[in-house]
This record gives C-alpha cells, structure tokens and sequence, in this order.
DNA sequence: GCATGATCATGC
DNA sequence: GCATGATCATGC
C-alpha cells in the first residue's frame, strides 16, 4: 500500500510521522494497513524500534552504513526513550547514539568524512514512553523533532569528535569518558561481560564505544519541544528558544570553548573576590556562602544568574565548582553536589542511567583560588584568597568503578528503606573513599518522606572528599603544586 | 584540627 | 517553599 509522504523531502518525511504520534508502532501500522500484524514480525529478527519504524511504517526498504535513513533526503531516522518522574515530568531516559566507533578505523576518518556527520546532520527524532517489559511496537510515541545541528554546534561537536579520536591515536581508547567532551560523547556500548576490543595503538582492549549525543544535549532538544507547545517541532524553520550564547560561532572557529573561557577568567588571577566583583560592579555580600561562586558567574555569565542559562553550559552540562586552597594545599572544604533524589535511585534501571553517572562523567570546570597572607585592612578577619587557576576536568575511569560502589551503597540504603540516620551504612569522609552522603538542607528540619515507607528522612547529597579534590587538584597542577603549596 | 551535622544568602 | 552552591559551628 503506498505510503503518502515522499522519500525526497525532509518535511513530508517529518509531517509523515505525525501518525506515529500517541500511538504505538503497531496502531500507526495497522491504521496505514490492516493487513500487516506487527505482533508476529516485530519481535522476531534483529532490529531496534527505529529500524521497524522505517520498515513497516514508512516501508522503506533498510539501508545500511554510512548513509542517512533517508538517503535522498539526507534525514536520519532516530527513536528515544523519555521516562516520567513522580511529578509527571518527562525526563531524557538515554544519551542518543549516532554510531558504533571502530577503533582501528576512526583513525584514518576526518570528521568530515566520518559516518556520523553524512548522517546525523539533520535527524528525526521520534520520542516515545519508556514502558518497562513491553514490546517495542506496543511503546506509546510523543513527541516528533526535526533537528538539524546548526553550524555552531557543529564546530563544538567537530572537536569533540577530534578529542576522542585523538585520545584513540594516542593508544588510550581504553580511557576515553563520556566527561572528555561536550556535546558528543564516546559512550559505553554492550553489556559488562562483552568482549573487549582491540585499539591501534596500544596492546590494552577497550571496552566498545559509540559516538552519542550526551543527555544534557538531548534535554535541550526535549526542551524544545516542550516549549513549543506541540507534539511536532523543527528547529529547521523556527528559532530555538531564546538563549545566551557565551562563546560565538566565530570565536569557535580559531579556538576552544574550553580555551576560551580559560581566558576569559584568568584575566582576574591573582585577585580576591571582592576585587573581581568592585571591578564589575557586583555587589556582593561577605556573609553570602556563595560569594566565590557568585563572583565566577559574575566573571562568565555578565548578568546570567545561572550556568544553566547559557547555552553551551546547558547543552555540555558542564559543572562549575569554586575551590578555596589553603597555604598548605589542603583543600578548604567538601564539594556538594544536588541532594539525592531517593525516589529516583528506587526508579533507575541500571547505573548508567543514573543522576550519579550523569555527574561523575560531566565536565567539570573548577575555578580554584588559593589563600595567601595579607596585610590589607579587609581581610584582618577573613583569610584572604585570590584567583589561580582554571581546570577543566573529567573523571578518570579508574575511578568510576568505585563512583558505581557508592552509588550501590545508596541505592541499597533506599531499598532496605535504611534512610534515616540511626539506620543508614551510608559512606562517610572518614572512610577515606573518595565520596561521602552529608546533609544538605535549609534546616534539621527540612526533610524528604521515603519512597518506600513514607517515613520522614534527612535531606542529602552526594559529595567529593576534600581529599580527592586535593588529588584532581595536584594531578591539574603538576610540578607547580608543590611550588606553590609545599613550600609553606 | 578535623569530621560531621547544621545552616545560610539568594533567586525563582 | 525550596534548590543551589556552598560555608559555618560544634564536639570529639
């Protein structure tokens, strides 16, 4: 039966799928041809949800690598999961995968010619409701997007895609994180016991990786969406939401974002925060706890209360963090991270698809400001502290097997529904085991109910040990630390 | 002196 | 009223 969209046009290829929507694949199919069952085809044979798209409701026949879906359209087909939290919010279930990374092949493969870029340009992106043990066809679709990855993110995921492939070439593929780049990630692809595979340059397998958009670059897609007000959107023909852009397309062509914003901050070291802040006329007061933070916005954001209203921040998901270093080089505090959410740690399926993974393979970006001594009348009864240095930093893999230990400790706190203080097992700084579970609230007071006993339970969040933070902050420094700290 | 629990300014 | 990005305050 013939389908009425034509193969040639992005547009009526995307206003095809609007019989996709709040339907399952079996419905759409059904209603376009009673005669095609999906319930005896699709679980047969190999194939994901979006291959079964294009063959039964779009019956168009498979291609395979490396060209688009839809070849003489140039669109790629994409399908997603989104899941809902306790409130009804749908969330970003998965990262977006693009395409498996040969190692052995990547290397000889510009980005230009790569696989990733002659397909995922302009993409279809079809969401649907994750449904835990049903079958693909029966998943309930969303939300249709057009999305064409403009210029500008293109130059970001341009080198992204040369720092995996250059950490390839340089025989540590086995060291590749999702946390190394910004828009397109290297993920983890295939179960824990699979195989390893061979790299290039180096006798270490690898565990197999995919080229993805990370979830904070989903989120904004899913934003869009949600913004628009209607179940289908395309970016093609319409603007974006209203956002700040830090860094432009024209910068980005002869340097970094990351470079870039170094700069832009280190143009302030060796000053304190209430130098940075009179110089920019921010008022800031002494008694706010969040004054070396607020300085640093202040610094990138000109106005912009929040990172996350900058544009490359939200799509990278980059996490800014101050540092204060003492004279000796011990690290002042503890960093906090969001408080747990101990409903979503019941809901997660796997640790992959955790907050927790989310945060420890980020980039992170730390401002770091050491204490030096002074004579100067203001800082008589305050340590004073000036701006040093600015890492950006991802987790090294070696550590995330132990980031996946403290979140399993959590996550068996919240099923043995163990959350309160007298009863938890929950890491402590003294234990020395690079993280901790501190309080975090407004007061004593402030408090959670138990997603499994509806009992009161302490606010919380997941920290770093000030003394892994002292080992990020030693490795970024190198020789120079202990110049600087040592010595005293 | 440090680990741990408690709390704060701010902004939405 | 609550999340954020932290620092403060205490008690051992």
């Amino acid at each position: 039966m013939d389908r009425d969209y034509n193969p040639q046009s992005a547009q009526s290829i995307f206003h095809f799928s609007y019989g996709l929507l709040h339907k399952s694949l079996a419905e759409a199919v059904m209603a376009i041809d009673p005669n095609i069952n999906l319930e005896n085809i699709a679980n047969k044979g190999k194939g994901g949800l979006g291959q079964l798209v294009e063959k039964y409701f779009y019956g168009y026949d498979l291609n395979s690598n490396p060209e688009a879906d839809f070849p003489e359209a140039g669109v790629e087909l994409k399908t997603t999961p989104l899941k809902k939290n306790v409130k009804g919010e749908f969330l970003i279930k998965e990262r977006l995968v693009c395409d498996m990374i040969d190692f052995c092949e990547i290397v000889n493969v510009s980005f230009e010619e790569s696989a990733f870029y002659k397909k995922c340009v302009l993409m279809l992106i079809l969401f649907y409701l994750h449904a835990q043990g049903k079958s693909l066809h029966e998943l309930e679709f969303l939300f249709s997007v057009l999305w064409k990855l403009k210029d500008k993110d293109l130059l970001i995921i341009k080198h992204d895609y040369e720092i995996i492939v250059g950490k390839i070439k340089a025989g540590k593929a086995h060291e590749l994180s999702e946390g190394d780049t910004m828009y397109l990630g290297a993920c983890r692809k295939g179960q824990k016991g699979d195989a390893l595979r061979r790299q290039p340059f180096s006798d270490i397998c690898a565990p197999k990786r995919a080229f993805a958009l990370k979830p904070a670059y989903m989120r904004t897609i899913l934003e869009f969406i949600l913004a628009s007000g209607k179940d289908m959107a395309t970016n093609t023909d319409i603007p974006t939401l209203e956002e700040m852009e830090l860094v432009s397309k024209e910068e980005l062509e002869t340097s970094s974002f990351e470079d870039i914003l170094i700069s832009r901050i280190m143009k302030f070291k060796g000053l304190d925060y209430k130098q940075i802040a009179k110089s920019l006329d921010l008022e800031i007061s002494s008694g706010d706890k969040s004054r070396y933070a607020r300085t640093v916005k202040e610094v990138l954001l000109k106005g912009l209360k929040d990172f996350e209203d900058a544009e490359e921040f939200r799509k990278a998901g980059i996490i800014v963090k101050t540092v204060r270093v003492e004279t000796n080089g011990n690290i002042k505090e503890s960093m906090s991270f969001e408080n747990i959410d101990y409903d979503e740690v019941l809901e997660v399926e796997e640790w992959t698809e955790s907050r927790w993974y989310e945060i420890v393979t980020s980039r992170f970006m730390f401002v770091v400001f050491r204490a030096i001594s002074s004579n100067l009348h203001e800082w008589r009864n305050e340590t004073r502290y000036v701006l040093d240095k600015v890492i950006f930093w991802t987790m090294p893999v070696e550590d995330l097997s132990n980031a996946e230990m403290y979140w399993e400790n959590i996550r068996m706190n919240v099923l043995s529904d163990t959350l309160q203080d007298a009863d938890n097992s929950f890491w402590k700084l003294a234990d020395n085991r690079d993280f901790h579970v501190r309080p975090k609230a407004q007061t004593s007071k402030d408090k959670y109910l138990s997603p499994i006993s509806n009992k009161e339970i302490p606010k919380k969040a997941y920290w770093f040990n000030r003394g892994y933070v002292k080992k990020i902050l030693q490795r970024a420094y190198g020789t120079e630390w202990g110049k600087i700290f040592e010595n005293h």
